[in-house]
DNA sequence: GCGTCCAATGCTGTCTCGGCATCGAGCCCA
DNA sequence: TGGGCTCGATGCCGAGACAGCATTGGACGC
């Protein structure tokens, strides 16, 4: 599990498709497809429910896409936290 | 950035020393001293303070080790909540 | 001053990972 | 019903990342 298959999920959750999330990545198809795959081993579960059209989330899936969310905003947070820290003020 | 490192650096955190906590995480000592100089960069400031008794935490570091467990806690939370989702419950 | 303990760094082999090309399945339309 | 289109999945390969070994450099204690 790394946060670059956490974004990766995200970003296929909310295109509905691989191939276009992966340009909102700046990726290609097959690498994407790779780490939903590789979160879906490691979680033991399917994530997406694979149709013609695209990629439908599961309630497996929906269910981590409210965690994969909270986690990349703590990153985020993390990294403006220590900036603001850096900055002189004390901003936990 | 990635989790990996964000182990990394909670281990040095708790542990005060770089080879104390590459043992705790079935690492040696060079690679846990890449991860935290990787993170420091990305971050652009010093996290630890080097000591010759080991390393101690600066403002920074204080303040990015609390989001890092939160975020450590999350990814624990995702897991847990897909898996159990998957045995049959909904537990978001 | 010498030995010890710490993190940092040079180097190398391996393994990961992204991209290209291709496949296989499912749908639409003629 | 068959050809083309649109999906995601997979085989393969080359570049880059990464862990480990050996060593360095600095600081302290005796």
């Amino acid at each position: 599990m790394s946060l670059t298959h956490i974004q990766s999920f995200v970003a296929v959750a909310e295109e509905g498709h691989v191939g276009r999330a992966a340009r909102r990545l700046h990726l290609t198809q097959p690498p994407l497809s790779r780490h939903i795959l590789a979160l879906e081993d490691e979680l033991g579960t399917r994530l997406f429910e694979r149709t013609p059209r695209g990629m439908r989330l599961l309630p497996a899936g929906e269910a981590f896409l409210r965690h994969a969310r909270r986690i990349l905003a703590e990153v985020d947070a993390a990294v403006h936290t220590v900036r603001g820290v850096t900055a002189g003020r004390q901003g936990a």
